[in-house]
DNA sequence: AATAATAATGAGATTCTTTCGCATATGATA
DNA sequence: TATCATATGCGAAAGAATCTCATTATTATT
């Protein structure tokens, strides 16, 4: 991703903009909080201030580039958006994110919103629990 | 509900928690934050204070009295465990809240979850839009 | 390339929701 | 009803996210 892409979304392109794309792109962690982000760029030498980073990420929302979500814990966490729609399954144990999209649910999800008099414009669904590795089964 | 469902549940039969359970299940509002139950009962002419509302909606929690629900918008909102699980859909416009339950769903999910090398203890389903009465869908 | 106009940034203050700490009050038990 | 553990209420505090506003950077215009 690239200048182009601020311009498509009608950002400006601005260095601490380029600079979270950047990060968001090069991410070990797929999902991060606002503070993750400002930290990993702290951490980089970059400046920026925590109050951008919001800011920033709340326009890379609302112009579809990145998603957040509201996994349990406080803080919102931040994804790029690559690829189609998905929801989540977060080990409450570890903090592993798997993600996945079943067609049979989405589905459902409509049909039922039909039913119900109702039209989903965005749906938020996450699965909690343990994944088997060992140490998170035994715990 | 009553005294007894609290000493069930392991918490002494206080005051403010019979309030509080009492005023779960007169409410008009299924889903209710924290603050909401808290003005009501100062409406009401209780004397109650807001720090003990969270603390006993958390300890109802706890007990599987009541859920809690993140639903979008900062405050939590919780309601009083009757009858099954089912999820939640949410009309942004008029806040409109719809319960639901769908075994295929549910399996699915679980399938899902195995498939993933993972165990679910529980999940967030909450789908967002607008219910179609003319005002919420015209809007 | 220099400048003007516009929008974005950073720092700190602020809001909002929720929790904590502690002195006082209440409920269960003997 | 005296005792003791627990719960309550208040204000303080924490945590997340937003806002304000002076400063700075970016884009559009010469």
């Amino acid at each position: 991703m690239e200048s182009a892409d601020l311009k498509k979304a009608g950002l400006k392109v601005t260095l601490p903009r380029m600079k979270i794309l950047g990060l968001l792109e090069a991410a070990k962690l797929r999902h991060q909080s606002a503070e993750d982000i400002y930290k990993a760029l702290l951490d980089a030498g970059e400046e920026i201030g925590l109050a951008t980073v919001y800011r920033v990420l709340t326009q890379f929302e609302a112009a579809g580039l990145v998603s957040r979500h509201h996994f349990e814990g406080g803080q919102a966490v931040f994804e790029l958006n690559e690829g189609e729609h998905h929801d989540h399954m977060v080990c409450l144990k570890c903090g592993k994110v798997v993600e996945f999209m079943d067609d049979v649910i989405e589905n459902r999800q409509k049909q039922i919103a039909a039913n119900n008099g109702f039209t989903i414009t965005e749906h938020s669904m996450i699965l909690y629990g343990h994944c088997n590795t060992p140490s998170c089964r035994d715990a």
